[in-house]
DNA sequence: TATTAACTTGACCACCTGGTCATTATTGAT
DNA sequence: ATCAATAATGACCAGGTGGTCAAGTTAATA
């Protein structure tokens, strides 16, 4: 599916970058029934018409703003996966809890529009986009998990298909409380949280 | 805080119902932003300026029905609790994850606002609810994993906020999954999930 | 029944939205 | 310098929003 025009990717990339940059401040500030057409032509210094050729509808400029998120994030974790290759299953997860962590830091307002996405209410192909993510982080996590057992670290009898969903639930639990806590201020020992967390995967509650 | 007026506890039981109905139908088809004040009149067959009459606001209706709401909840979770003090861990957190499936079930309206209360965008009041629910989930699978220790049932060296986020964490999770796949009319084998995730609690990855 | 008090109503307001398109400005070729 | 083609502009549109309030209806009192 393409969502700019031609006439968006024959613009200098200078004007390309305003306007993508405006975009995703106005995206990430404000969900996407709330966010302005008119606020971004005001944040990016153009004319409203022009924006509208660029990007026939909002839902098609949406969903451009949303696919260099999901490029970033991509190739964030094809990074930390192949970093981590060596490590031994536990210390890998907690090199992509801390990933994780720091990618939130590094982008943040990427981070607002991915959970914005993920947990709120309907924007135009939002279900096809969260399928795209669920494959993403299956195929990620999934591999992570199928290493382990290959090297026989994880036991061989478990239900992968859970094993990916627990997991998959508490580390992104963690990141968006995390997310959360560090825009409303509040902190809390990292590595505390990370080595417990950790722990609990492993070994369980008993 | 107080939502609704004086004059809107004056009106008859019925009416009143019919508003309110009217309401939690408005607020779980769209989130708060896209909430229309017109359908609501329109759906509780009522002039615009009554409703006005009976809450000032937009948000005092909202927060009046998020109440009527987490009163639901608090009575249901009290219950379920109740009814399996006696029964040792393991069982008793299946039953609680059933129990959150049923009150899925029974209730799809109620459901719909609070995940979107909680995994949203903001609302007036957002934190101030949400904290609230932080509070009566930390109450509750705390009061549970305590009774889990003391009983000896649980490691007593577990770290008890730890072991708090985890289990919310899985739980929350799953309800929200088998929420959005009964919406789409997917469907997965309720108890063989309910019984991996509980071992996963138990026993860990390895 | 006449008078008053309380309630109900919907037309109306200012403001905002996504999107359009005739007009204007800019560019490139001759 | 002239013209044609292309790009940028912002006034404008229909349709929505939350909220108001003068006027009309109903109920209670005497």
């Amino acid at each position: 599916m393409v969502s700019a025009t031609q006439k968006f990717e024959q613009l200098p990339i200078e004007k390309q970058a305003r306007i993508v940059d405006a975009s995703i401040s106005e995206f990430s500030e404000r969900d996407y029934e709330t966010a302005s057409m008119n606020k971004v032509v005001e944040r990016a210094g153009i004319a409203k018409g022009s924006l509208f050729n660029y990007f026939k509808t909002k839902g098609s400029l949406y969903y451009h703003i949303y696919h260099l998120a999901i490029g970033e994030v991509k190739s964030y974790l094809r990074k930390v996966r192949d970093e981590t290759a060596e490590l031994p299953f536990e210390n890998r997860l907690s090199k992509i809890i801390d990933s994780g962590v720091q990618f939130l830091s590094e982008h943040p307002r990427l981070a607002k529009i991915y959970f914005r996405l993920i947990y709120s209410a309907d924007s135009p192909y939002r279900q096809k986009i969260v399928t795209e993510l669920k494959n993403l982080s299956d195929e990620y996590l999934g591999g992570i998990i199928q290493d382990a057992i290959d090297r026989g670290e994880l036991n061989r009898q478990i239900n992968k298909n859970h094993a990916l969903f627990y997991l998959d639930a508490v580390l992104h639990r963690f990141l968006k409380d995390y997310h959360e806590s560090s825009s409303t201020g509040n902190q809390f020992n990292r590595n505390e949280w990370v080595n417990g967390i950790t722990k609990f995967f492993i070994k369980g509650l008993k």
